[in-house]
This record gives structure tokens, sequence and C-alpha cells, in this order.
DNA sequence: ATGGTAGAGGATCTA
């Protein structure tokens, strides 16, 4: 069992790119963010003629989320239960006994913005969903871009970004409860190669030079953490001709 | 020189 995340910043773009790496690896699951697409505009037909089903909710020019699944999804959530949002960060369905929670937390722009206020209010509320979520369901990921580098180890250069949006201590505290009420973070479950990143900006040659964050993640329950075989990041996406700031996320699980 | 690039949409906003 394979599942993956990837924000592909503009399916309509991204589109041939996604297409060509469902047929290319195959995942039981893949999770986008940053679709930008209205729901009537989502190309459910092009996924499921190759065999892919879709859950997905979105707006136009901002957001959206997606799950993209070989098997048929069952009770489809497309909103945090108990926290007001126009803006649309979250999509979560059930395959089999596995729960998958697909988000896209905002980004927060700068610590004096509102939208950084915005980004420490949803957080909390993330937090109080997954651990609701916990109690009905054992097998669970949530999967998505998160905006932290949860440590300096995930950031090209800590002092840079000290204290910036990203790398904040609320920030870093908010990743941190995920992990308290009971997920874990599968890459760091193996040994990884020095400055592993998942999003380059797309400006001042920063992918070329490798001056990347770690803000993509799949968190695991420990009922999937302990099947969890494999965590990698797939660079070679981001090397493509017109490709997405982020890089795929994907783990492999086994007893599947 | 507060820069640079990409996407959406059609002037800026977001990242």
């Amino acid at each position: 069992m394979k599942l993956a995340t990837w924000n592909v910043n503009s399916l309509k773009v991204r589109l041939p790119q996604v297409i060509e790496w469902l047929k290319m690896n195959q995942p039981d699951i893949l999770c986008l963010q940053e679709t930008k697409l209205t729901d009537e505009n989502f190309p459910e037909q092009e996924i499921a003629a190759i065999g892919y089903h879709s859950v997905f909710v979105g707006q136009k020019t901002y957001n959206g989320v997606a799950i993209i699944s070989k098997q048929k999804g069952a009770d489809v959530l497309v909103a945090l239960p108990d926290f007001l949002d126009e803006q649309k960060r979250v999509v979560a369905a059930t395959y089999g006994d596995m729960r998958i929670i697909n988000v896209y937390v905002p980004n927060g722009e700068t610590v004096e913005s509102e939208k950084y206020s915005y980004k420490l209010k949803w957080l909390p509320a993330l937090n109080r969903w997954v651990k609701s979520e916990l109690k009905n369901y054992s097998k669970m990921a949530l999967l998505g871009d998160f905006n932290i580098a949860p440590e300096d180890r995930d950031v090209y250069d800590p002092e840079i970004w000290l204290g910036k949006v990203l790398c904040t201590l609320p920030e870093r505290d908010a990743f941190n409860n995920l992990l308290n009420v009971g997920l874990i973070d599968s890459f760091r479950l193996f040994e990884q190669p020095d400055k592993s990143y998942t999003w380059w900006d797309y400006r001042m040659m920063a992918f070329r030079l490798n001056r990347g964050l770690r803000i993509d993640h799949i968190l695991l329950s420990d009922a999937l953490a302990s099947t969890c075989v494999k965590c990698s990041i797939d660079k070679a996406v981001r090397k493509q001709e017109r490709p997405s700031d982020h890089a795929p996320l994907v783990v492999e699980l086994s007893n599947y």
C-alpha cells in the first residue's frame, strides 16, 4: 500500500504531470493541495479514465484539496467540523478501515499578518478534530502541505529562517501538538539523506541550489506507523518542465 | 535597487 501527498499549485496546469505520476507510481492514495479549481471544473473524468476515484473540494483561484484513490472513499468530509472557514483546505475519506485526512494548512504570510493569526487558530481546530478522529479510527493518516518546517534540520538555512513564517516556535509547537495526540512523522522513522526538502521557492534558483524546506508531511497513527517500511521525497518531479514548487512525498505500508 | 518566479485572471493577490 502506497500513500502520497503533493501540492500541485494548480491542478489545471499540472494535470498531465499528475496523470503521468499516477500511471508510473500506482499509489493507492494521492492527496493533492492547491488544486485552485471549483468543483465543477475538477477533472474527475480524466482521472477516472486511468482507474482512479476522486473526492475533492475547491474554490476559484486559491486553495482546494483532493484525494485520488484506487478504492472508492466513504464518509467524505470537506471541512473542519468546529471551525468556520470559507477557504477549502480539508478533505477526508475512509478507505477500507483506513481514515485519510488531507490538509492544506494556511501559509501565514508573515508573523505580523492576519493570515498568521488565522493559521495559529486553524491548527488547534485541526488538532481537536484529529484527536476525535483517532478515537474512531486506529488506522489514520494525516497528509498534506503543513506549511511548517518542524525542526532546523528541515530548513536549508535556519539562520535566515529564524523567526520567519514556516519556522516560528508557535507553528512548531502546533506541529508537535499533532504528534502529541498520537501521530508519528513517517519521514523520521527512517534514515534520510541530509538536506531533504519538499518545497523550493520558484525564485532565486532555489531548487538548483537546494535552498528548500521540508513542509509537506505524512503523519501516521501507531497502527499504521508500525507497518510503514519507507518514506521518501520524489525530488525528480521538481526537475520536470514547468513543475510545481513542491515535490511529492510517498510512504509505503506493508501488511496490506 | 526591499529585488526574484509562478498561477489565476485580467489589477493585484497569494505563495
